[in-house]
DNA sequence: TACCAACCTGAAGCTACATCAGGTCAAGAT
DNA sequence: ATCTTGACCTGATGTAGCTTCAGGTTGGTA
């Protein structure tokens, strides 16, 4: 698979797939007889987790970590699911921060909604 | 009220205050005979409004917008309205975000202890 | 009077990409 | 046989949103 079609399956943008190769956190991505990249599912599957990992905030830093873990094969699972699991506190967190900031919100729109019956 | 207690209050860093003020999108902070800025409970809320659109990912571009409609008074009340429910909308989004990564999480994490459970 | 902490400015550094310039290569159209 | 098109490549530069740094005032205390 190109890169185009990985850049579509995994939701990440060819330019950045391209970055996270160079940043080393995309292990071993073959390449075909003309220089270009070639995807295996099990890329794909890697990428896809990096988006969501991305999209929600987890740093580069901890993926290299991550990546690097991966790298060194069966041994490091429990030392993975660590990672993963401090990130699902990260996720935690972030829903709090988004439920206090709804309230914020809801607060300065009632105001606005009182202004505006103030001054029709 | 000095810069540092303006931080403190507001969760906004001292540098981040004055790069805010810079980037003109906190108006009108007045200062002492001294130079040093000086901070009213408007400026304070306004600080902490901003600090939580931040924290939940509104790009400083909408931020400007929104502060130059403040700084023209009352009559841009709706538009306010209209640019806090736009950011109301993006919260609902990165809440199903954290909810599809939380469920991509939970799927590894449940297959390193399958692994876990193979190699003991 | 000497010093320390808190403040100031402008400039440079950092992260995580995004974009651009300039080039390769294979496949189909002329 | 050549030409164009489109997907890919690399390396460099640009961008957003801070953060840190260098170097310089104040204001209160010992």
């Amino acid at each position: 698979m190109r890169i185009s079609e990985a850049a579509a399956i995994s939701g990440l943008g060819i330019d950045t797939i391209r970055y996270y190769e160079k940043s080393g956190i995309v292990p071993c991505i073959d390449r075909g007889s003309d220089g270009q990249r070639r995807f295996t599912p099990e890329n794909i599957d890697w990428l896809t987790l990096l988006y969501w990992l991305r999209q929600t905030g987890m740093p580069l830093k901890t993926m290299r970590r991550f990546a690097t873990l991966y790298a060194q094969g069966g041994q490091t699972v429990p030392a993975r699911k660590a990672v993963l699991m401090a990130h699902a506190e990260q996720l935690a967190k972030r829903r709090e921060e988004l439920d206090r900031c709804e309230v914020v919100l809801a607060h300065k729109l009632a105001i606005y909604e009182e202004f505006e019956k103030g001054t029709p």
